[in-house]
This record gives C-alpha cells, sequence and structure tokens, in this order.
DNA sequence: GCTTTACCTG
DNA sequence: CAGGTAAAGC
C-alpha cells in the first residue's frame, strides 16, 4: 500500500541491474554499442579532415565513457573506478577536434523575462506523500476522542442517562487544538460532516454516510449504546475528513496548498512577487505534469474512487516560478510591499509558524510519544530516519505547507523564542561577506532543489550577506552549472539504465524518496541531510528522469542537441525557495546545529 | 561586448 | 568544484 506498484523503485533493483549492467557495458567494446548511437556521417558537422568520422567516434566514445564510468562509480563503488580512462586516453589525444563538435547545445538563457521573474509567494509543498501520516494522526486523534467519549460517559453514566451529548465538546474542542486552523477540522465535527462537506459532491460515499447517521437513533439504549453512536460517528465524520482531504490533496493540491500557505507566503514576497495574469493557471502548464506517477496511494479501506483516480490531476507541481508560468494562484497578501514589513518581522511570522504553532500541535497538543509512535509505521520515514524529526510537526496538518522549511536547529527549537531567532538574524545580517563560504556553497545546494536556473538577481536577493561583484556572480552561477551538470548526468544515466532494465513505460518511472537516485542526489546537495528534500524537487526529477528516458528510448540521444528540448523543460520548472533560506544566518545556523 | 550556458578537464 | 572554451542570447 506504500508504493504504487508501477513506480520504478531503483532501490529495490539498485546494485544488481546496476552490476549487471554494468558489466556487460564493460564487456562489450564500446565500438560495438555505438553501431546504435553513432551519428550517420550526414550529421556530422562539417570538416574537411579526412579523419573527421574518426574524430566524431571518439568524441561520442569519450562521453559515452564518462557516463558509463560515472555508472560504473555507482555500481561499483566503493571499489575503485576506472577513472575515465577511456575518456583520458581518447580525449588527449585529440582534444581540440573533440572540443569543437560538442557544443551544440546551449540551454534557452532565461534572462529577459526570466531576470524579472519574481517568484516568491509559492512556497515549499506538501502534498499526498504524508497523507497517510496525516490519516494515522487522525486516527490517533479519533482514538483520543474516543476515550474521552468513553471516560466521560461512564463517569457520568450512573447519573445521566443517554441523550446527554454535550459533553463530547470540551474532549473534540481539546482535540482540535492540535489541527489548529486545519481547513477541514471543520469535518471532524459529526453533525457538520454530512451537511457541511464541501467535497461531498465528489464523494460516493456522502450518501451512504448520511443514511448510516442515522441508524443509531433508532437504537437509544443507555450510555453503551450512546458510546457506541458516538464511536461510528467520530469514525465516520473522520473517515470523511480523510476521504475530504484524500480528495482534496490528490485532485486539487495547488488550490488548497496556496490557501494555506497565504498565511505566510504573501509576506514574504520582496520585489520579485509580481501579480501573475490571472487568466493563466496551473492546468495551462504545457507539460504533461499529470502523468506523473501519483506517490500517494489512498489506503487499502480508504474510498478513493477510481473515477477519481482517473481523473487526470491537476499540477501536482509546486507551483513554478511566475518568471517562466505565472502562477495560477495569487496569494492575497503577494501584493503587500515587503517594505511595508520589517524583514525581521515576516521572519518572525515564519519562525512563528515553524516554532510554534506547527510543532505546537506535536509538543503541546497529543502526547508527543503517540504522535511519534504513529510516525513510525511510515515506511517513508521509516527509510528516512532523518526525514522523522521533520515529519513529526507535518503531521499537522496546519504544518502542512511548511513541510519544505528546512529542519530549524534543535537548539533554536528547543527555545521557542521567536525574538531570540529573529535577533540573530538582525546580527547576522549586518556580517556582509567578501567572498563565499562553505555554508553559502551549501546553501547553494539546497537551493538548487527549488531552482535550477537561478537569475543572478534571485541570488543576490537569497545571499543578502554576500557582496556581489561580478567575480562572485560568476562563481555562484557556475556553482549552479555544476550542479545541473551533476543533475541531469545522474538522470541520464538512471534514465538508461532504465531502459536497460528493460522499462518501456515512462510513467513506470519516478524519484521516489526510497530510490537510489534519490540518494545520490541527496548525498550531493544536501549531505549532512540538513534540508528535507521538497516534493517538489522529487517532482522535477521525476520528470527529468522521464524526459530522458523518453528522449533516449526514442533514438534521439543521437542528435547531438538531444538534451536541449530537456533542458528547455526543466528551466521552466524552477519553483520558489522558501523564504528561510533566504536567511542570511542560515548557512550559519545549519553548522551550528 | 557582455553574460550565461554546456561541455570538458583536472 | 574551478578553470577554460565555444556558443548563444541579449
Amino acid at each position: 500500500m506504500d508504493l504504487p506498484p508501477v513506480l520504478l523503485s531503483p532501490q529495490s533493483q539498485t546494485c544488481t541491474h546496476l552490476a549487471e549492467t554494468c558489466m556487460e557495458r564493460e564487456r562489450s567494446p564500446p565500438t560495438a554499442e555505438l553501431g546504435r548511437d553513432s551519428f550517420p556521417s550526414g550529421q556530422l558537422p562539417s570538416s574537411s579532415l579526412a579523419d573527421a568520422d574518426w574524430f566524431w567516434d571518439e568524441h561520442i566514445q569519450a562521453k559515452r565513457a564518462r557516463v558509463e564510468t560515472i555508472v560504473r562509480g555507482m555500481c561499483l563503488s566503493p571499489s575503485p573506478v576506472v577513472p575515465g580512462s577511456a575518456r583520458a586516453r581518447e580525449s588527449s589525444c585529440c582534444p581540440e577536434k573533440a572540443r569543437e563538435r560538442k557544443r551544440k547545445q546551449s540551454l534557452p538563457t532565461h534572462q529577459g523575462p526570466l531576470k524579472s521573474g519574481p517568484a516568491w509567494d509559492r512556497g515549499p509543498k506538501k502534498r499526498g506523500t504524508r497523507v497517510k501520516e496525516q490519516l494515522h494522526l487522525l486516527k490517533q486523534q479519533l482514538r483520543h476522542l474516543q476515550e474521552h467519549v468513553l471516560q466521560a460517559t461512564e463517569s457520568r453514566a450512573p447519573a445521566q442517562g443517554p441523550g446527554d451529548t454535550e459533553q463530547r465538546s470540551p474532549p473534540r474542542a481539546k482535540q482540535r487544538n492540535s489541527f489548529l486552523s486545519s481547513p477541514w477540522t471543520v469535518e471532524i465535527k459529526p453533525h457538520q460532516s454530512s451537511s457541511k462537506d464541501v467535497y461531498g459532491a465528489v464523494k460516493p460515499r456522502t450518501a451512504e454516510v448520511q443514511q448510516q447517521a442515522e441508524e443509531p437513533m433508532l437504537h437509544p439504549s443507555g450510555p453503551r449504546a450512546l458510546v457506541e453512536t458516538l464511536r461510528k460517528e467520530l469514525n465516520r465524520a473522520v473517515s470523511q475528513a480523510v476521504d475530504s482531504v484524500l480528495q482534496q490533496v490528490l485532485l486539487d493540491p495547488p488550490d488548497h496548498l496556496t490557501r494555506q500557505e497565504q498565511s505566510c507566503q504573501g509576506l514574504a514576497s520582496e520585489g520579485r512577487s509580481q501579480p501573475s495574469p490571472p487568466g493563466r493557471s496551473a492546468h495551462r502548464e504545457p507539460l504533461a505534469l499529470a502523468t506523473l506517477p501519483r506517490r500517494v496511494q489512498p489506503q487499502a479501506g480508504a474510498p478513493l474512487g477510481n473515477s477519481s483516480l482517473a481523473t487526470p490531476l491537476d499540477s501536482p507541481m509546486c507551483p513554478v516560478s511566475p518568471r517562466a508560468v505565472p502562477k495560477p494562484y495569487q496569494s492575497p497578501l503577494a501584493n503587500c510591499p515587503l517594505t511595508a514589513v520589517p524583514s525581521h518581522m515576516w521572519e518572525n511570522q515564519i519562525l512563528s509558524q515553524l516554532l510554534g504553532r506547527g510543532p505546537d500541535g506535536h509538543w503541546s497538543g497529543s502526547p508527543p510519544q503517540d504522535v511519534s509512535s504513529q510516525s513510525r509505521p511510515s515506511p517513508e520515514s521509516a527509510q528516512q530516519p532523518w526525514v522523522l524529526s521533520q515529519q513529526q510537526p507535518a503531521l499537522s496538518f496546519t504544518s502542512v505547507h511548511l513541510e519544505s522549511r528546512p529542519l530549524l536547529p534543535p537548539v533554536k527549537m528547543e527555545q521557542e523564542g521567536k525574538l531570540v531567532f529573529s535577533d540573530a538574524l538582525f546580527l547576522d545580517t549586518k556580517h556582509i561577506q567578501e567572498g563565499l563560504s562553505p555554508g553559502h556553497l551549501k546553501k547553494a545546494k539546497l537551493m538548487f532543489f527549488f531552482t535550477r536556473y537561478p537569475s543572478s538577481n534571485l541570488l543576490k536577493a537569497y545571499f543578502p550577506d554576500v557582496q556581489f561583484n561580478r567575480c562572485i556572480t560568476s562563481q555562484m552561477i557556475k556553482w549552479f552549472s555544476n550542479f545541473r551538470e551533476f543533475y541531469y548526468i545522474q538522470m541520464e544515466k538512471y534514465a538508461r539504465q532504465a531502459i536497460s532494465d528493460g522499462v518501456t513505460n515512462p510513467k513506470m518511472l519516478a524519484v521516489l524518496r526510497d530510490s537510489e537516485i534519490f540518494r545520490v542526489l541527496n548525498t550531493h546537495y544536501n549531505k549532512g541531510n540538513d534540508f528535507e528534500v521538497p516534493d517538489c524537487f522529487l517532482e522535477i526529477a521525476t520528470l527529468t528522469l522521464q524526459e530522458f528516458f523518453k528522449a533516449v528510448s526514442a533514438g534521439k540521444d543521437t542528435d547531438p542537441s538531444w538534451k536541449k528540448p530537456i533542458y528547455k523543460i526543466i528551466s521552466k520548472l524552477d519553483s520558489d525557495i522558501p523564504e528561510i533560506l533566504k536567511s542570511s544566518n542560515y548557512p550559519q545556523e545549519l553548522f551550528r546545529s
């Protein structure tokens, strides 16, 4: 029930397959493999050299050898890898010629519109991935409710007869606190669940639920019956709420997410927040994002109708940066000029949510041990112990939109002092650095989860403590270029691996948190696991992987610039970066923790 | 011409 | 990851 069977989870196939592939490739002479990929001479760049073909093949070999070297490094590591032996051998003999035939691919430079491209008020995204855990939490809440009801009823039973329904209120209200402003908490209330179910229209179970809700009334026979009634009612209510959550999350993620993000994202929008053209919406995103595998599967008993599954998903992605695609949803606060809000104030707001509201549901609400124990059964978190601490707060619906935010240092978490943190922000922003520190590099890597093609303006905005000059800007842009290089190499590698593994449908490919490719990417960009990789990055990576898969499958990799269309696609999918990353003291915070 | 990018190399 | 180069876009 955890992973859709259709999803390729490379880890399950991992190195055994990889090794096979590698072995085969090692055994087979490169030239044999080049048979398929080698360029028709007609496509070769014109050259007066008689040995042009030879040079070309050498070049292709060199490139292939490089990829293969990396592949081998993956599957054979940590054993010593033949470090580009072929490449070094081949390219050393004719570097000039080889290079001459390369630079055919140039990525779309998104300047101009991209430069102005404010891409803020979209924020971290939480989507269906943790619905399971939310479900667990709901059930847990239900259990508490039931316990409260049971206790209250039994204690009052001798004195009070059936029908004392008011006793439900206190425990329920108490429990609801942990959900805080969750829009779904309303539906926890049994009496509203059937009449106020805003999502009822799409829920096939509504009628059935209403019918069942009347049953208990026919058997009023004592406290036990009342308890049973309450229990059933609560069960149904929670089920309904869960249904609604699932429906909403799976069918219309951006909408409800946006609603949730409005509380803080709009505040932090600086100059980049430009109102998006109202006409555009996520639905118009030209990419076939709906083909992304659904990573959240309904539970066995969850009444998520097949009809909804068949319905094409709305874009499940993070809102794409407006610099490329206008945001589908406009936060009402997005137009608030940031200048009117001191930075420490909105930082404080965010932190208030991080330190107070989100975790509160966990720390001061229901017993912590219960919550944490609820999160453990999730195979996802079980496979990623480091994520656990971040997922606990995320169990609350309220903190859903904080999912992509970095884990705050435990020190700060324990303090619960929002002012302390914001004061620290103020102090650290005064330290303008001339050069780039390892912390900046680390931060840049984390930013890569959200933006693959940051403009220099964006970088300047997110590194307020850096004194930018031409050199620094170039260096930072170079970083991202290197990040992309690694990223695309991995994508190509795993796409080819999937092909060699016999995968035929690109939809079978997905980058999941338990995937080997995820591990590789996470290791590269998030070595210390200081950050929870945002879902939107996984979706981008999945899409990239699929695009590479499709291109290679179609044999487009014989085209010298076959990657260019992929780059173009990916370049349009930059997300907004959580404001917390803009904090100049973010890297320092990471290191302190 | 300057900037940004992909690609290669070490 | 940085240096270098060629190419492409503004």
